[in-house]
DNA sequence: GCCAACGTTGGC
DNA sequence: GCCAACGTTGGC
């Protein structure tokens, strides 16, 4: 039963998706969101159309790799899910907020954001290096050359791969 | 701090 | 529509 007018949008019994995002530990690290309210906040500040088009396809209950760029060391730091599909990105109509754009205004918003949930810090971050000497995820976007997509989709055998690694002891 | 790769902007 | 200039990303 649904209330409140929402529209039930929730991927019923079709398969999880799984997804990177990317922030920068100085900016917001998973040790934040461990810290935020509900463990849960709100992904501002996307500005790019492809990154943007990959929030708005994601579902509640998609599973998210957390990943710390411009890091020491660039690593997958944990596990995050969505709990709030796309919407409005108020912070670009903030002409005081870095992230302000005013191609976007409230009646014809240009950028979404999506709300996420900490799942787990992992013990052992995986690191950019280690994912880098696994063929197992060699396919992945994040280590295309030049790839700067800070969302982006994560296939399910390469999901289930690095939390294999996750569960090993660093080596 | 450096710089390669990328996306966007704007002049023409 | 082309493309140079610019700003940003992010590894190193």
């Amino acid at each position: 039963m649904d209330h409140g007018g929402h529209k039930r949008t929730q991927r019923g019994t079709t398969k999880a998706r799984y997804w990177l995002m990317k922030s920068e530990p100085r900016a917001f690290s998973i040790q934040d969101l461990q810290k935020a309210p509900r463990q849960t906040t709100c992904w501002d500040g996307v500005r790019n159309y492809q990154a943007r088009n990959f929030m708005r396809a994601m579902a509640i209950g998609d599973q998210i790799f957390f990943y710390h760029s411009n890091a020491e060391p660039p690593a997958i730091v944990g596990i995050a899910e969505v709990v709030r599909e796309a919407y409005p990105d108020h912070t670009a109509f903030d002409p005081r907020d870095t992230h302000y754009d005013s191609k976007s205004t409230p009646e014809k918003p240009l950028w979404d954001m999506v709300d996420i949930r900490l799942i787990r810090v992992f013990d052992t971050p995986i690191t950019l290096t280690r994912l880098r000497e696994d063929f197992h995820v060699k396919h992945m976007e994040l280590l295309r050359k030049g790839s700067r997509l800070s969302v982006q989709p994560v296939r399910a055998e390469e999901w289930r791969h690095i939390l294999t690694l996750a569960a090993k002891k660093p080596y």
